[in-house]
DNA sequence: AATGAATGAGGTTTCATTCAT
DNA sequence: GATGAATGAAACCTCATTCAT
């Protein structure tokens, strides 16, 4: 009676996992938190809903699972694009583009999962918290490379490039703009500000895909 | 049959709707969309929850003017205080400080309700997207004041102001530093430029309230 | 679409309260709490899952309701029996007929529900435990009228007479029996004795419905 | 793939099985039949779910063996015991002996599994009876022997004093009181009734461990 | 104008039980 | 012999929403 050939059965739990994370992101994502349910979950996954508990325990389990394998996920590119460069200004750059590249790849779920408008329990809410402290972190750690500038300065710049840097990605997303050209413009902005904007100069990084310097526009 | 006195019938409906939508909001920013029911509502405002649908028609409804509400406040404060001067520079300076003191007091539900993270209704989504969308473009206007840059510029550079002043009133909520100083911080960064300030440059309006001068760090 | 004309719709509380509890009490005696859902007790009642939360809170909580309410009229029927009489014998006897009196009426609940066997959440155990220690205290008290023996004796002695007085009601329910017999059958254990019974004496009241003496067999 | 050395495998059916009775005795006693999960049986003797079925073929069936198990145990302790003497007197004080003895091993398990109050299945609730019945049986079977009285007047009898006996056991459990002593007073009670407490005589076993005789209190 | 009573629908979660390995 | 993977069924509970008063 039921369609057999379709389901799959047995499936190694690693992969059954994976697979599960997969779709309640992108159904968190396109709903939001509240209006999923365990059930949407496991009949996107072609199982059945005990499974879903047996593997997350809950529904903010599978939220939490969410958050942290996007936060690792995302933390690890950007360190790992900017370990390519020993140059500050390079390191900065190759930071944007993969920030920039990965919300092109996760973006929409990025942005609707983990934005700061989420309101739900405290785990997640703390979860969130940070992921996108972590976030301000590495962006911190980057400028505090390349700039000079008491603490406190450093810190509110972080948080407010990572903010710039979310809203110019969630305005950007769907169109057909290149990820190179929206991350040069934000280098852009940031590097050179308004300021600079009315005198008509602006940011540009060198040639090749890393090195930066300031140019006449 | 009951006590009488304590309850308090025949409010005039302008003042009723009012004080609905205040509860709305703080409860919608307390405990997220969802986790708010009808009956909360009703119970905060001492009323029955037949009267929440009498005014505004369905749960949806009422967030909706909630989003309205707050959208023509800021919108309207912002406004306000650009009139106040006819200088570009100035006009910027003077609306990033009603948006930070705006924020001050409304921010919260800001944050949370209007934040990009929200996912719910279709209705909702448009609204809220109306709402950032029209402060993106309020924003935009005052730079095309200031600053001379193609259009797809100047659009996304208002996009990623408003992100990163939100981003950055998210980081200072609960802090104590004055509402000025969080301002002058964001103008800073955004018209003098990160690689300004690595050279400790720095933007500072002038004397009084509301003038805006380059200044030496 | 429904069976019209029998849904009884805008039913007063306190009616609905009592109706609802009469049948949980016999929906839980005859399948055990965990085999009653609250699905099943709306349904006997003719009224939808959400009014018996209205009115109870949760599972518990009605069953709590329902132990509440035994214990209540159980303690108030003994109560009122041995008011009736200052002669200490006599109370005796008239709080026994009253017990099995109620339990001759409610005997099924009362065995099911209340007796030692049932685990449950906390909150009920203690209920449970509160009904059968104020049983053993009202016995407690009538036989201080009574009898001279040291506290310890007397309490351990009432917490026997009380599981005797179950026990019997408990293999005497469904028989032809009538109440007065099985009374007498208790209070002639329990105040001659197996060593008396032995030599052919046995107890019984005086004539009348409340007088007790010795007799011969 | 797996750590052996931790899993012990290959145990004997009938230790296994031993094992089982006693993990779910203790589970059920302190939780009640529905609160434990075929699961937790499983989990705390250390298998897999569907060895606790390939044993006992249901919870049901896992329960009923419980029950097989405590009412063969007890109805041998007590049979053993009166077997020692052949004087009735001191055959029901050996039985009561033994009885008490039991419960304080085995007693809250007997309290709660099977004392009147548990409702479940049909099945469950014929072995429970049984369990009881024999109990009575065998009392009444004691009685007989040391008392003249009518049949029915023997059965009642005997149900009250296994109620008498469960109650007082119920109230002892976990005082300090020894085995011995409770026995006893159960004895005085009921043998030498509450008349003649009130007149200061009292019941009480002959010296050694097993003789009876009326006694000056 | 205002409300107590009522409900259909749906959510999360747990469990006894079975296969396929 | 033993188990991990899987599920159908059902439980408790809450909510947005509507009538009848």
């Amino acid at each position: 009676m039921r369609h057999s050939g379709e389901v799959r059965t047995r499936v190694p739990r690693a992969v059954r996992e994976q697979e599960m994370l997969a779709v309640a992101e992108a159904a968190f994502a396109q709903r939001g938190y509240d209006a999923v349910s365990m059930q949407d979950i496991a009949v996107r996954c072609g199982i059945s809903k005990p499974m879903v508990y047996a593997y997350f325990g809950s529904k903010e389990g599978i939220y939490l699972a969410c958050i942290e394998r996007a936060r690792r996920d995302l933390y690890d590119s950007v360190l790992r694009a900017v370990g390519q460069s020993k140059k500050p200004d390079e390191r900065l750059w190759l930071g944007t583009l993969a920030f920039f590249g990965w919300v092109d790849q996760n973006g929409e779920s990025y942005r609707v999962l983990y934005g700061p408008g989420s309101v739900h329990g405290e785990a997640i809410a703390a979860a969130i918290s940070r992921l996108r402290g972590d976030q301000a972190k590495l962006i911190e750690q980057l400028l505090a490379e390349s700039v000079a500038a008491p603490d406190g300065d450093l810190e509110a710049t972080a948080h407010a490039l990572v903010g710039a840097a979310e809203s110019l990605a969630a305005w950007w997303v769907g169109s057909d703009e290149p990820v190179e050209r929206i991350a040069r413009r934000f280098m852009s902005l940031c590097w050179t500000g308004l300021g600079a904007m009315s005198e008509g100069r602006s940011w540009a990084p060198a040639s090749g895909d890393g090195r930066s310097r300031a140019a006449r526009g």
